[in-house]
RNA sequence: GUGGUUGUAGCUCAGCUGGUUAGAGCAUCGGUUUGUGGUACCGAGGGUCGUGGGUUCGAGCCCCAUCUUCCACC
């Protein structure tokens, strides 16, 4: 895996550039729609591909381990395969899983042991067993098995996970280095910096991280309900130590303002469930502001979905009638809503990199945040 | 016509032998959602208990009348 860096920005620290793989060339800022089991819920590969015009995609480790089942995606012939999907993929370690799902799990030094959320079976994950699956699911860009530590966060805790964090990064390394690729293309392993939102321990993660060489670097345990200004200080902070000839990915983040504000950090790709998960709920999000479809006030507006959109669904049926299907709980209003947001994601970001590149990134951005921040 | 049955939120219904501000589900309205368990979660508005009398300290509940729903029989 390669990564050109082309432009960086003059008044930010904003970066365009392009991450070549096996399965294609992502073209950086960029943002990857989350496709947790497999699909990127409610919508076919073909609109991910031809109207999100979505470059990567995640899949999730923990997700697809308990369905279907790892020996059918290895019997698949891995995840692009089984889902009929070309473009690269990133998956995501079980990490945050585990985090999120903390009700039913151990960590030791060893792994996690956690409980299953369908039937409450259990399973154990070591580093080395989230790559191990993640070598048979087959991504371009594997993640490393990390503990994603809650906010607020006791400093001693934060410390003692990062550095368990570390020590499992190089079990991750080494697991890599001593196996091969299932399907013949190259597999990347990024390392992800911890640290809470202390600036020492980020200091020391980022440092750390640094000094192992990867091909890309990821920052993890942000956007778990800190305020925007500490994840914005916790990006920067890291970013600024993080080598900049290779691609930096901000975990789990975040708005359409927080992926402007950490573009202009440094940051170059980012994944985020909202945009998917809000869609389903009725959410919006257009370039003058989020709106929520649900709201009465849309019932008689007839006026099409986004008339800045570049979805065909934005132009094709209205407010009324998304409303409408959504609030009759229609799987095609769940269809609409997500081409919509995620496609307004990808939009951002190819927005975003044009201006980086003709250098008018900063004016456009802070007016872009004015404006996003809207409530329609 | 006679006997029985029914009437409580927009809808479908709970309300035990009469006892605080009459509840639920759905619907409506609003909000939340950040490396996706959950088309989910949280909250709000909405009822002169068919109507009119009566008994009682107190009636959605008991009594009378009347209207209404459905059923059976003439």
């Amino acid at each position: 895996m390669q990564f050109d860096l082309l432009h960086t920005d003059k008044a930010t620290k904003a970066r365009a550039g392009l991450l070549h793989t096996d399965h294609g060339t992502i073209e950086t800022p960029i943002f990857m729609p989350v496709g947790t089991g497999g699909t990127v819920k409610g919508v076919h590969q073909h609109e991910l591909r031809d109207d999100v015009k979505a470059q990567i995609i995640l899949g999730n480790t923990y997700h697809l381990y308990m369905r279907p089942g790892i020996e059918v995606i290895e019997a698949a012939g891995g995840l692009h395969k089984f889902m009929n999907w070309e473009k690269p993929i990133l998956t995501d370690s079980g990490g945050y899983q585990v985090y999120s799902m903390s009700g039913s799990r151990k960590i030791t030094e060893e792994g996690v042991k956690f409980q299953s959320h369908i039937n409450g079976s259990y399973h154990f994950f070591t580093p080395e067993r989230a790559m191990e699956i993640q070598r048979i699911i087959g991504a371009d860009i594997v993640m490393a098995f990390d503990e994603c530590t809650p906010y607020p966060c006791d400093y001693e805790y934060a410390k003692r996970s990062m550095h368990m964090t570390h020590r499992w990064l190089k079990r991750c390394v080494s697991y890599m280095e001593n196996s091969k690729e299932k399907y013949g293309h190259t597999q990347t392993l990024f390392p992800i910096v911890q640290g809470s939102v202390y600036k020492d321990l980020r200091t020391e993660s980022a440092e750390f991280i640094a000094s192992v060489g990867a091909e890309g670097n990821a920052i993890g345990g942000l956007s778990v309900g800190e305020p925007d200004h500490e994840m914005y200080e916790m990006a920067e902070l890291v970013c600024d130590i993080l080598p900049a000839d290779k691609p930096r990915y901000l975990m789990g983040v975040g708005t359409p303002v927080n992926l402007l504000e950490n573009i202009a950090l440094g940051v170059d790709m980012f994944d985020c469930v909202m945009p998917s998960r809000n869609a389903r709920h009725g959410m919006l999000f257009t370039s003058h502001g989020s709106i929520n479809i649900k709201n009465e006030k849309w019932e008689k507006d007839f006026s099409p979905l986004d008339e800045n959109g570049t979805a065909f669904v934005d132009q094709i049926y209205s407010k009324a009638y998304l409303r409408h299907l959504i609030k009759s709980k229609e799987n095609l209003g769940i269809q609409i809503a997500t081409i919509h947001n995620l496609a307004f994601y990808v939009k951002l970001m190819k927005d975003a990199r044009e201006k980086i590149v003709d250098g008018t990134f900063s004016e456009w951005k802070n007016k872009m945040v004015v404006q996003l921040s809207n409530r329609l």
